[in-house]
DNA sequence: AACGTTACCAAGCAAGCGCTTGGTTTGTAA
DNA sequence: TTACAAACCAAGCGCTTGCTTGGTAACGTT
């Protein structure tokens, strides 16, 4: 496993720049969690303030809206894991080895260290104004970039017949679906997930 | 084509039992469909009564609390789609051409008829109390033991390799994301989808 | 014609919400 | 010691929310 996939499986909240344990950082991290389990609107700013210990009132000297967190954890969350695709792709150079990393890294995102950001990011999108969706749109589009152009190349190796962004989304289905089922704890391991996901894609082995 | 399917997929909000032209299911109809576009916290009864034309304590009229509308839609949906996949199952015995029925079925529940109550029943889970998630969650029970019994006999039949728990998530994140992008006029028929997620699964026809 | 049921309106209440305000504490550096 | 910014508190404002209340119109049945 390369080193960027072992040190990214360490902590809870990830090593997420921007949510350390300055004060900007827990309301980051506090928010995340509450918007995963309540919802961004069921989540009040006193829920928030009181995870942390301060007062409701306190929240508004580090950002200037409770939209403006929401914001700010997917901005951080989507950084973070386009990042480690990035790492995964230098450090597996070959399509079909690069695939089953990829797989390993968006696995890692939606159900290891970063899972509870990147439920928000999926659940919570309309809460987001339009000029905002619209600026993780042009985030997201850099992070799907990886994707496709290592499905590309495994098309133009002859191991994928379907279309490149019809695969794409259907790996998207099953790997943001397993943050409702997958047991971290359980006795199917994230490498063997990965693994029954890939052979999901490029079929059996055959020239491996 | 099985009649079942054919007919499912002639409305848009579906022949839902209890969403016709009466004052329930117009309201029914219009919460849905706003529960869908702006979720169910940012929906007031206000928004709802302004859709069927009536001041917003009148809901109060047809139902007991604002919950018991998302708890309504919820089991309407879920009851008329069971109904749908145990026709599917009747329709065809044979366990290979019994799946690609259950996926189209299911397509037609996400993308096609039922795609607004769908979607409120992926996005707005929460928003249940959670003695109503029991009860949901007893409904869907009884839904997936139609799924789980079609891949059983595929293992039976030694088509199928994986685990049937497993592979039955995978497919439900494949269908289910299939929501967030599928487009019912594209050039990507609901057929031709649900050809592509069986291969994903039964992996390339050998013994057809 | 009288009745009862269904469907609705007009008005508003109590609670909770995001956010503001003016002032106080805490840490840091000159 | 002084100076200053960052971090926070206590109180509450204005607005929206789900829901209630008391009453009215429409309509089929006897």
């Amino acid at each position: 496993m390369a080193q960027a996939e072992a040190q990214a499986t360490r902590s809870v909240t990830g090593g997420i720049h921007g949510m350390d344990d300055s004060p900007r950082g827990k309301l980051l991290s506090a928010a995340a969690r509450l918007f995963r389990d309540k919802g961004f609107d069921r989540t009040t700013v006193r829920d928030i303030a009181r995870e942390v210990g301060i007062q409701s009132g306190s929240i508004f000297h580090h950002f200037p809206t409770k939209d403006d967190i929401l914001f700010a954890v997917m901005v951080e969350v989507i950084r973070f894991n386009t990042a480690r695709l990035r790492d995964a792709c230098v450090a597996y150079p070959a399509p079909l080895a690069q695939l089953e990393a990829l797989v390993r890294a968006e696995l890692q995102s939606i159900i290891g260290d970063t899972s509870e950001a990147m439920s928000v990011l999926v659940y919570e999108w309309r809460c987001l104004s339009e000029d905002r969706q619209r600026e993780v749109l042009a985030l997201r589009a850099v992070y799907e970039q990886i994707w496709t152009d290592c499905l590309e190349a495994l098309r133009a190796e002859g191991m994928l017949e379907d279309d490149a962004f019809v695969v794409r989304r259907l790996i998207t289905g099953m790997a943001s679906w397993a943050n409702t089922w997958f047991d971290q704890h359980g006795s199917l391991s994230l490498e063997a997930l990965a693994h029954i996901i890939v052979r999901r894609v490029i079929g059996e082995p055959r020239d491996r």
